[in-house]
DNA sequence: AATAGATACAACCGCATGATG
DNA sequence: CCATCATGCGGTTGTATCTAT
């Protein structure tokens, strides 16, 4: 941990807040008369708190101000104790065994530092906050995943037996399918790009009383909205400027459709998209309203407290389960370890990535392997950049997609309970048909088969079509016939390339219309950490109206 | 060596919630 | 039932330090 030198820079009052902060810390004397000092602590300060919290004990922060003879706040000094005085506190970087846990515990309860913090002695919230977000920033860098495949695997076959056991809340389910969306970052990204230029979002969940505005606002805070807007940059555009740049990313309307035409009538409505096509009034204004307005149900002056609040997604789980993640088994992730370990450096890019070994070793060791990866098959990279139009933000991407094909790989031995074929299995499994989902019309019709259609990078077409099993009927077996398997990851990934070739160098590029910036941006992400637009759309998917979900099937 | 950018971390801020009167 | 207080939580910001150029 590093050492900030003592440099307060002001004694401000601590009420900022409209004079309500020195009442919120309890100071009752004289609020907004108490000069509070802020900054970083000085080592006399630790000690006088310290030395008071000794003789009194933790608690009571606003006597705390007033007693121990510091001019600070409660609230800081509370903060101070709990983050860095309070005994046994652990110090220095995270051991690769912390961070897994706190990827696993994050893919369970989201944003709930507090509850995460529990499973980690010595660690305050704090710093596993600050270790969350440094790693959803390296991902997005990389268009790496946030959660590992067998986390997320982990984490839905948890909410799966926690479905049928304990019930999920609608709170719950969202991070769920923020989940799934991280298992299918890549093609989710494919999906992102149909869905805006096909004019209409895929799912059209059955919201019967909450909005889904809000719960997709409940599943991703500000920093997620900050990583998805920045991984996905058109939802930038789409509150920023116009909506121009949907439709820009290359999708033909009639190349693919992967999504039953049923729903495309309403999904506008359910959240306040319009068709980029179609040239209502302002997308732009409904995009942003539909993350503050939600339906006329709920209240779009004072949210709702619960639902509106900026939560992480989630599909988390009653605590009754909380041993679960704790006890997980080692996993592929640390295969990859072994990669980092055994895969020769090569260059000095690698060590702009992993240059503090002694940091956190898991994400380094990803992106490490990323990166390599991505060196090694910078020829592949070089075969789908062939393409006469493409950038070289397009030749980046092209390397992050070929990297996580290895990646994704690399997770599809078929004896891993992780690997590729369960990851399927699984993604065949989740449901289409479960409760309100099945309310839907039947899939309609004329291109929902033929569209799903499109060429992998291999030169293979593959297929994407929906799957109509219930995962709730599948959940409740956990037992997935590897016939069912129909594809492999590297199909999968393939259909990034495909994306690649829709969103960059195909045929619709006539259709980019937004700067370069962004969409070498928009591109790069495509690699992984796609947990954007679709999330939100999928976010507002109950557990039990699940959005179709497909797999591919090679047709060679 | 200087500089800029990235990173890690501490601290702050605003809000929600439960307790209490 | 309501207002106030105390506390905790999660998001954000500021800055020291590191790293690459």
């Amino acid at each position: 941990m590093r050492q900030k030198k003592n440099k307060t820079k002001v004694d401000v009052r601590c009420n900022s807040q409209t004079g309500s902060k020195l009442n919120d810390e309890g100071n009752g004397e004289g609020a907004g008369e108490v000069l509070l000092k802020k900054g970083p602590w000085t080592s006399d300060e630790d000690a006088m708190l310290v030395e008071y919290i000794k003789k009194h004990g933790e608690g009571n922060w606003g006597e705390v101000q007033r007693h121990s003879g510091l001019y600070r706040c409660g609230k800081s000094c509370r903060l101070r104790w709990a983050n860095n005085l309070r005994p046994n506190l652990k110090k220095g970087a995270f051991t690769a065994e912390e961070e897994r846990l706190i990827v696993e515990l994050h893919a369970k309860m989201g944003n709930r530092w507090a509850h995460i913090v529990t499973h980690l002695p010595g660690r305050t919230d704090n710093e596993i906050k600050n270790y969350w977000n440094t790693r959803i920033r390296k991902c997005q860098r990389y268009g790496l995943p946030l959660y590992p495949p067998d986390v997320c695997l982990q984490a839905l076959q948890e909410s799966q037996h926690g479905q049928g056991s304990n019930g999920i809340t609608d709170c719950d389910r969202g991070h769920n399918d923020f989940l799934l969306q991280n298992i299918y970052g890549i093609h989710d990204t494919a999906f992102d790009s149909m869905k805006e230029n096909m004019g209409f979002l895929p799912y059209v969940p059955e919201l019967p009383d909450i909005s889904s505005d809000i719960i997709l606002l409940k599943g991703y805070s500000t920093q997620y909205c900050n990583f998805l807007s920045s991984t996905f940059p058109y939802l930038n555009h789409l509150q920023e400027s116009t909506m121009s740049y949907i439709g820009s990313r290359g999708m033909d309307r009639n190349d693919c459709y992967l999504f039953d035409h049923n729903t495309s009538e309403k999904i506008p409505q359910s959240f306040g998209v319009h068709s980029p096509l179609d040239p209502g009034p302002s997308t732009h204004s409904s995009i942003r309203h539909s993350h503050s307005l939600p339906n006329s149900n709920v209240s779009s002056s004072k949210p709702n407290s619960k639902a509106g609040k900026l939560e992480l997604p989630s599909l988390q789980y009653p605590e009754t389960v909380s041993g679960f993640w704790g006890t997980s088994p080692p996993t592929p992730l640390y295969e990859s370890d072994d990669a980092f370990i055994q895969c020769p450096p090569s260059p000095t890019a690698l060590e702009s990535i992993c240059s503090s070994p002694h940091k956190s070793g898991l994400l380094d060791a990803l992106l490490y392997q990323a990166k390599t990866l991505n060196c090694s098959k910078s020829h592949c990279s070089d075969k789908s950049s062939n393409s006469s139009t493409a950038t070289p933000s397009d030749r980046a991407e092209s390397s992050v997609l070929n990297m996580f094909e290895t990646e994704w790989e690399d997770y599809a031995d078929p004896l891993s309970p992780f690997g590729a074929a369960s990851i399927l299995n699984e993604h065949q499994a989740i449901s289409t048909n479960g409760n309100s989902w099945d309310q839907l019309e039947p899939v309609q019709t004329s291109c929902d088969v033929e569209n799903f259609l499109f060429e992998n990078s291999a030169g293979n077409i593959v297929k994407l079509e929906s799957v109509n099993q219930v995962l709730t009927h599948k959940g409740e077996n956990q037992t997935m016939s590897e016939a069912e398997l129909n594809c492999t990851w590297s199909d999968f990934l393939h259909a990034s390339d495909w994306h690649d070739h829709c969103s960059g160098h195909s045929k619709n590029q006539a259709m980019m219309t937004d700067s370069s910036d962004d969409l070498a941006e928009n591109k790069h992400m495509a690699g992984g950490a796609s947990t954007s637009s679709q999330v939100q759309a999928v976010g507002s998917i109950t557990w039990n109206n699940l959005p179709p979900i497909y797999q591919m099937s090679d047709l060679h």
